[in-house]
DNA sequence: CGTCATAATATGACCAGTCGTCTCATCTTG
DNA sequence: CAAGATGAGACGACTGGTCATATTATGACG
């Protein structure tokens, strides 16, 4: 197998390595299971990977990228002001969850719930992507501050903290509700409400 | 062993099964491991449990009972409006998360991000133990609005929907950032801003 | 340009251990 | 004596991880 296709694989374990574990969780996934779904022999998988642990920690990195491309490709938008961005974003976000029967949720908070104090190396790698994912949502909110759509009189970044932390709260409470009311509750309150000031 | 004590034993076994599963989450934790650390046979759990996963949740219940009688022990203090009496629940549950280190969080929130939606059984269990738990905090919050504290423009029930799921969502933050940040700016939020109106 | 020794990588059978579930002969108790 | 509890262990399937072997890529040399 020539070296390009070994770098497609690796994607392709990835890939595959953000479905089971947002399916089934960390411990509720099998390397095997992993490795025969991909048509990668068992033992190829540790050529890639030091670990299942490391492995998990890559997945969680590669997870949260897209998300990040998504909302700055709203914030991008010269039709819309930036408040009006972020709340697009998260109108995209529900109505993906819904188009899902409300499965799946976020990768990290259901990761951060099952391993977040017993895998240093998957704390690490969660913490980075929140934050990578927080300091993009900050940079909106900043913007939306400027441009007079939020209240001033709060810190951009402890506003993104806020965000975040609610979504994933949100998000739980979807899974088992199995309705949308709880992340459009989330929208209605903070970027319609308390954000606006 | 006496009916008396095969209570005891089950009793054993539920609060055991609550650490268990709030260290390990649902798949990490192995039912050896549970009845060994109790002192029960292992074939002697099924005398008890359908299943594994009849028996988490039942485990999910038996969490959730101390909490809400713990909140509403602060909602009996005469010393105190209710307004008042939530925040101190949530200052205990802050000091208590303090004291271990930022471990753990909230079984709930961690089982629902695990098997919220793999396990039908838990699904249910997961979903009623969140509706006791807000609506002890609905009492709380209405009862707040008579009293002034709390605005009144808003739904006493939505106001608790909000109050879990953010609350879910702070917990989970402060597991990987190992900090009460997260938790003593929910309190901030929403306890002595937003709900004030 | 072709050859070939060597280095790099891929492979999958295999390891020891654990999983959840279930059985059943034996023992305890009302 | 009947009914339930016990406890040792069987069950097949699976766990994360290893390693000797097989395959492929490489580059100096003829």
């Amino acid at each position: 197998m020539s070296r390009r296709d070994a770098k497609e694989l690796k994607e392709k374990l990835l890939d595959r390595g953000v479905a089971l574990l947002m399916e089934q969780g960390y411990h509720g996934t099998g390397l095997q299971e992993l490795v025969q779904s991909v048509g990668v022999p068992k033992g190829s998988f540790y050529n890639y990977f030091e670990s299942k642990e490391a492995f998990s920690a890559e997945v969680v990195a590669h997870y949260i990228e897209p998300f990040i491309k998504r909302l700055d490709a709203q914030l991008q938008r010269k039709d819309l002001g930036a408040a009006a961005a972020l709340r697009a974003y998260f109108d995209e976000l529900i109505e993906e969850t819904e188009r899902l029967d409300f499965r799946g949720g976020c990768l990290l908070g259901n990761l951060i719930g099952e391993i977040g104090d017993t895998s240093d190396l998957c704390q690490t790698s969660l913490r980075e992507a929140v934050h990578r994912y927080r300091d993009k949502l900050r940079e909106g909110i900043a913007r939306a501050q400027r441009e007079g759509g939020f209240r001033m009189d709060m810190d951009a970044k402890e506003m993104a903290d806020l965000l975040v932390n609610f979504w994933q709260g949100a998000l739980l409470r979807m899974k088992i509700e199995r309705s949308v009311r709880p992340l459009t509750q989330f929208c209605d309150m903070l970027l319609n409400g308390y954000f606006k000031g």
